[in-house]
DNA sequence: CACGGATGATGAATCGATTCATGGTCGATT
DNA sequence: AATCGACCATGAATCGATTCATCATCCGTG
């Protein structure tokens, strides 16, 4: 069918199938538009720097001047100059700074899962260091696929982007491996720095699974099971081996720890989660999950079965985000300073890639997470 | 400073605050890393197209004939560029591309607040589409400030993005007014098209207003409590608008619906709306919340002083994100079809971007609701 | 009056990929 | 043998902004 379209204007096509959309896009045109418009509103192809230097009485330099230097251009001059922008309501195309300056001035920000709010809360506190510096954002959800993430990192690699802040779905790390080769910096995000190659914020995850745990264990209980999920996440392990080390603190031997495996992070598998948990015998007296997703989703799981939080069991979530507080039974949680930590990162990724004479040194900050407690857990039996 | 540290390299620098970052980037360098290297890797700028050719040893059209219609390349000489690019890394420059083409392969997507699901789940449509069609998204965040959204469609213009979605935050249109100079094509996205000028896809909110409190007098409520939002937000207005239709359909004054203002859109504001609704003399039977973070902070503002939901009052929400079905009394809310949006309206976007001759219609789309009713109002007194 | 210095403006070169008119080669047909 | 077409490859022009060496002015001073 595009042979079709293709054959009609007068040259003989060649019979391949090209896959050329605009094939002759304008050059014609806009020659002719070149050459002397100026009044006429005509085809009215967008306004680049010739024209408002045209329309100025001015050389191109001199319109960049007034751009990137107003104080360099005389006054006088200056005004000209920004009346023919404004009146031809000329913006400056980024693709070709870029072009220039090798990279362009967006960061790019890689996350796990969008419908986390957690990752909103980064993702919120990286777009505000990134704007402060005068960067836009372009956020993207690998949706926890190594292949997804591969795709994107291309995508970054094709776009030059200034830096990318990653929270990696794949564990084996071999896309950012791939990755490094395009010399475009990145910041590890919630994940710690498997070398000294690189940048990464993150929270100390076996300490918040040992916070988690040990509050269960001081208010009474014996066992605790642990809603995980992906066992390649490094998450995941790191909150299990501090639940593990409270256990041991308590004297308390690893069969106490009842874990219960998830493929996914969310409400859904945490509903799934929550049912298995009923079945199990002896029934845990309170239970752990590796995210507040999965916690409100046993939460709700046990409501529906008519057992009572935390009376008959008690849930410790994880990440304190919004809607943990906003539940029915408002969850005890560990708060992780993901605002913060999404600042801290852009920052960090700015930083490198400020850095034009190599005294850049790659660092690896470890934040603290916190303890919430709320109902769902503050009243054992 | 920034003079002290400018003034030591050769040249003498004028005495002005130039604000450029690396002053010399790299001509020098540049050229004589293009005269010869090959083997070596010295500095190892990254590899262009220029350097494919030379080492595949053919010209730089061929090679990008290799990269944009391979089959118009003997198999032979196919295989040498591409083990050039494979050997030198070579990733194409989105912005040398785009500069030729005269846009990016990037569409916007300006929401209100990616905090609310319900935005998530929009992007996550809309980004479906989009990677479909081989381009990026970049998702970004108005906070309902028109200021920023002004903020962030010069950054688009600036950028040549090939299309915006977006939920406008300033309800008089100037910002879209000025942004539609730029010849930039845009969707509305949870908002109808004031004119025909625009395509635009939406939810028949005032339908859903009225299905919502249809459904409350239907259980038996002779008054209705309204936690709005921002007065300028349409949404708002035509869901209240809903709400007064189906007042007047059961034969009730205007006056039965209660407005309980609130300046945001999120549970905090909720958990106050909750508080004054509480006080309120006399104390209506039933709340029908702007949307499902009003709703969940109303609900927990209940639930903390001792009113049982629904069998005190009920409630129903909007939007039906997640979070609703997972509540500690599961919301009924009124289910937008979020997702479809954000795919409809990409899909319109990607249409009106690829319509060279002038074909495109602009249509505007309007889905309907549908109302999900869960436990919160389903017993009534 | 000549010279130096400071200040403004200029315009060509440059970034990297695309595109297309052009040229060259080979095979088939007349 | 001459011609034509098909098929490949070439390289110059182009997109729009930046940058810098260069040029033009003007003022003050010796």
């Amino acid at each position: 069918m595009g042979e079709g379209r293709l054959g009609e204007p007068g040259p003989p096509v060649r019979g391949r199938p090209v896959p050329q959309r605009r094939p002759y896009d304008g050059d014609t045109p806009r020659t002719g538009a070149a050459e002397g418009i100026s009044g006429a509103g005509q085809v009215a192809r967008v306004a680049g720097i010739k024209d408002v230097a045209r329309q100025a009485g001015v050389s191109v330099g001199t319109v960049s001047n007034v751009i990137n230097r107003p104080e360099a251009v005389l006054p006088e001059t200056r005004a000209r100059v920004l009346a023919a922008i404004e009146e031809l309501g000329y913006v400056r195309s980024e693709s070709a700074r870029q072009l220039r300056a090798g990279r362009s001035r967006i960061m790019a920000l890689l996350v796990l899962d969008m419908g986390n709010p957690f990752f909103v809360d980064v993702a919120r506190g990286a777009e505000r260091a990134a704007r402060a510096a005068g960067l836009g954002v372009m956020v993207c959800n690998s949706d926890q696929s190594p292949a997804e993430e591969a795709e994107y990192l291309g995508l970054f690699a094709e776009q030059r982007v200034c830096g990318v802040l990653v929270t990696p779905a794949d564990a084996s790390g071999r896309n950012l491996e791939a990755f490094a080769r395009h010399r475009i910096p990145y910041v590890l995000v919630d994940r710690v720095a498997p070398g000294t190659g690189t940048c990464a914020v993150s929270v100390d995850d076996v300490r918040g699974g040992a916070l988690a745990v040990g509050h269960l264990l001081s208010a009474g209980h014996r066992s605790v099971a642990y809603v995980s999920g992906p066992g390649d996440l490094h998450q995941i392990r790191d909150r299990r081996e501090g639940a593990l080390a409270a256990l041991a603190d308590a004297g308390l031997p690893p069969e106490a720890l009842v874990e219960i495996p998830s493929e996914r992070l969310d409400v859904a598998a945490g509903r799934d989660a929550g049912a298995r948990l009923l079945g199990l015998v002896p029934r845990p007296t309170a239970v752990f999950c590796a995210n507040d997703l999965l916690a409100l989703g046993v939460l709700q799981a046990l409501y529906a079965a008519g057992v009572r939080v935390p009376q008959d069991i008690a849930i410790v979530g994880y990440d304190d985000i919004e809607f943990a507080a906003a539940a029915a039974v408002p969850l005890t949680s560990v708060r992780q300073p993901a605002v913060v930590m999404g600042r801290l990162a852009a920052e960090l990724l700015l930083e490198e890639s400020d850095d034009e004479d190599g005294t850049h040194e790659h660092r690896s900050v470890v934040l603290q997470p916190e303890l919430v407690v709320r109902a769902s857990s503050s009243t054992p039996r």
